[in-house]
DNA sequence: AGCGTCATGTAAATTGTTACATGATTTT
DNA sequence: AAAATCATGTAACAATTTACATGACGCT
């Protein structure tokens, strides 16, 4: 059991999920392609920690936790968790920018400011939709709410850096 | 050329550095061992776009970026960065909230906070101390100035995450 | 004397990505 | 009619982690 099947599992606690939605709620916060979640799908299968409780098109497989899975999760959610890992590109160009021009720093913020925008508004439309549900569907998606609101509330914050960022750089190269 | 051989060049524009100090700067914003940065490092010297400039003590090899590796450096610049990329296996237990008690829930949102409190002291320490530099020294530390204060304005709303979350859970399961 | 940090490196095992394959359904 | 999205799966390749190896230096 390596962490990628932890997180596979934890999805399935919410409701049963195909493979393909699984990955939708599982990229909120951990990044893994569809090459990875199906094998990964087919081992926790094997182990009787999932099941098949359905395919209702003849492609599509619904898949859902087994008891022994549920007695899994618990156990793994007191087990200390391993520190938030990040890539990110942007901010290796961001540290080379007393090397750059002035121009050419400003259109890096610019896309950034571009790409957590679009977060901003995708996700606040997910979180949005929370609100039609029914009181039972509502408190089952109390955790996704929780991360939903994390993601939107942390791509405001970039974005509130890169207006800082913004006026740093132009103090910098005002000099 | 891959994405960490960029990353491991762009830290060489800043000043020259060992692996080692190498590896901690970067580590502000991409996670890497060291298994992989000292491999990374000689086949960047292979193809001559850095060069060790000085070894002072028989076993610190102090690399410094080439005139080529420059010019990789400003192309690399300009294309498109990949999204940056999360593993956060705290977020995947949260997402289980609604299948775990309370008293589990806070503890769970207790151990991250104690986490990015720390994220938040050291980090302020490293910027704090940028303040010592001289103006030349200052100034080639702007990339990273601005590095680290976006480590610690993320940490710090983590952190109002948490207090806002730990309200959520409590008014979940008070009813 | 033991622990933590500094410091570098390789090898084996695991994990993750890209490419290959296929096909239905929906939107423009 | 073409493009995008939904949908699942495997194989080859590349990236990453863990374990193996070694040793100095400073602190308690």
């Amino acid at each position: 059991m390596n962490t990628i099947s932890y997180v596979v599992l934890a999805m399935l606690i919410r409701s049963p999920l195909t493979g393909y939605e699984l990955k939708r709620f599982l990229n909120l916060f951990w990044e893994a392609h569809h090459s990875q979640i199906y094998p990964t799908l087919k081992e926790l299968r094997k182990q009787e920690l999932i099941e098949i409780i359905d395919i209702p098109d003849g492609k599509r497989k619904i898949y859902d936790i087994t008891p022994a899975g549920k007695e899994l999760v618990k156990e793994w959610v007191f087990t200390k968790s391993h520190a938030p890992s990040q890539k990110d590109e942007f901010l290796a160009k961001v540290f080379t920018i007393s090397a750059l021009d002035r121009d050419t720093s400003k259109f890096l913020i610019m896309e950034r400011k571009q790409y957590f925008h679009e977060q901003v508004n995708d996700y606040s439309k997910v979180l949005a939709s929370l609100d039609d549900l029914d009181a039972e569907e509502r408190r089952k998606n109390f955790g996704r709410e929780l991360i939903l609101e994390r993601k939107i509330r942390l791509s405001k914050e970039e974005l509130a850096w890169c207006d800082w960022a913004e006026e740093k750089i132009e103090a910098y190269f005002a000099k």
